[in-house]
DNA sequence: GGCGGCGATGTAAGCGCTTACAGCATGCCG
DNA sequence: CGGCATGCTGTAAGCGCTTACATCGCCGCC
């Protein structure tokens, strides 16, 4: 590997002068012509891991993600990304897979290496992690609510979204709701959870709940079960559109017709939730926003002043309205 | 930030010892012990920029993708993840956006920070690429075929998978099959229809294609225009599942049955195809497989002779028929 | 009792880079 | 023509760490 020992003997030059080059400090023209050819030359790269530790700065943002499944992971890293790349910050992404060690062990790996953390872990209370995170690192939370305050958060309004749906599907008539949960110990599913029996308490509706795990298979799981004991909801609302879908199958297995004999609602709003058919009613949920909400506030700890932080870190799902839910009668074009 | 000096310091031996302690060498007990108590005491964590400065050696591997959407992006992260976890190796993530200079850039951007990279570009041609991989890097590439053998790669056999497809919707008795192709450009797009017509070749076959984009929309416009000319073929492929599931849902709106009036088929097998109703015969594709076997590759270049080298590097992958394609009198349970 | 061996420790060099500081022309002013 | 600002360049220090080498007890042995 070429340092800058080699580039600066070959163009002739101090070391000082070659590193000016690709810093864009003042040099001569002659002297910047030098330098390039002769670091072409030698296929010359900086090395990074030797600026940074002159420098302090790494360019680089951590991301710390309590797994890779799925879209919810892709949509929130490209979140992040876009925002990283404008600003010419790199990602390095790791992963806890939710358990407690890994998550402290990813975290201390990074030292050195990032200017500061996204942290998201729906599976861990976060005010059991914070003591976790290196004192001078500086971190933004995702989607952990209940910290200390610690650190700045950014939260999904999980509750207000499935007290959206459950009000949809109260209007809708529905009084024999079964929501269809999500992994225990999972903050999103709880939320979720105690949404629906806020807007339930409100109203004359009776609540079941099945046992589902945010996957496809939970959710057709669930609807065989449904359809085991004959005690057909007028509504189904899982959780999250995985388990929609699992249920939608399982019902059209069985010929249940699906909004006429009962509406399903899902939560997530994915890419396809408009596609199915019959297309899906959802909470829209902006993952990849709350992936670029938090990059700009661990952004405005990095760079104070740069940006104004956003006052706002909570992000309000939509609900979303399709044929999944809606009376015959309502039915119009997609 | 606390440094060696600061801990040896407090704990009264020299930097070496503190050194010697966070690399498992030999410390006496007591030594060790008050090393570790003065670390955390400071909130110490080693700076792993200047480690790796001394050591030649980040534990940390680089993943230079195409862009950050859907499924097969994390599907390829999880796979490379779960290998790299075992080994105790960090990831790099970034990301292209299919642009050559980006992609230049990531790359460089990862000297000094990185071990080996792993680099996958399906809409570069990757001869274009390989003369700005900085030399000394060890790098393998994933998906991106007709290199020129500078680099390893780990390929996916698109025209295979494309070839078994046709095989079976022409085993099927379909004559007049449309293709719904991908993206232009893009060499699994550009792979997989070559395989269609390959097989097509062979055969009484009327094959046409329908410009796609590998997403829902693009399949659903491809359904409507198939409709709107009146002139429905037997079957229609479309090169991914996404597009497949777009056109599924174009034919189930203007009330055309699948498989009956024409028989549908996706590729890549994305969790939810068999959740579809119907349920969406398609090409399994072990995309979590490809990641972990390119690491394996990086890390033959690595490590040598850590591990056996994969003697195989063509992943081929395989039929999965449902309901979307059989003939009615296949029709069995799911 | 002196000595080789051994394990724990300290000293110091150096990884590849940035950057403060000094040095050195050069050009311009008084 | 001396002095001074100006613009490039080189020298050298040092970022936080690992590690070769030297040091130093200490034990057991002849």
């Amino acid at each position: 590997m070429a340092t800058v020992y080699d580039v600066a003997e070959k163009a002739g030059v101090s070391i000082a002068t070659v590193s000016r080059v690709f810093n864009n400090n003042t040099v001569s023209q002659s002297a910047r012509e030098k330098v390039t050819a002769a670091a072409r030359s030698l296929g010359y790269t900086p090395n990074l891991a030797a600026r940074s530790l002159m420098t302090k700065r790494t360019d680089t943002i951590g991301v710390v993600l309590p797994d890779m499944h799925g879209e919810f992971f892709s949509e929130l890293v490209r979140g992040i990304d876009a925002g990283a790349r404008r600003l010419g910050l790199h990602m390095l992404v790791s992963c806890s897979h939710d358990e407690f060690n890994e998550m402290a062990a990813v975290l201390s790996a990074m030292q050195g290496r990032v200017d500061g953390v996204i942290i998201m872990s729906p599976l861990i209370a976060i005010d059991a992690l914070e003591p976790h995170i290196p004192p001078p690192l500086p971190a933004v939370i995702v989607n952990g609510s209940g910290g200390r305050g610690l650190y700045p958060e950014v939260n999904l309004d999980n509750r207000a979204g499935a007290r959206q749906m459950m009000a949809h599907l109260l209007a809708e008539g529905h009084r024999d709701i079964c929501i269809v949960s999500g992994p225990p110990d999972n903050l999103d599913a709880e939320q979720r959870q105690l949404g629906c029996v806020e807007a339930a308490g409100h109203s004359d509706c009776r609540l079941r709940t099945l046992a589902g795990a945010f996957t496809e298979a939970s959710g057709y799981a669930a609807g065989v079960e449904l359809l085991a004991h004959n005690a057909l909801p007028d509504a189904v609302f899982a959780l999250n559109d995985a388990m929609a879908i699992g249920c939608l199958c399982a019902l059209a297995e069985r010929g249940i017709a699906v909004p006429e004999q009962v509406a399903v609602a899902g939560f997530d709003d994915i890419a396809l939730a408009q596609y199915l058919r019959p297309s899906l009613t959802t909470v829209h949920v902006p993952i990849a926003d709350l992936g670029s909400r938090s990059l700009q506030r661990l952004l405005a700890i990095l760079r104070p002043g740069a940006g104004a932080a956003t006052a706002c870190d909570v992000l309000v799902p939509e609900l979303v309205i399709r044929d999944s839910s809606r009376r015959a009668c309502d039915s119009a074009v997609r």
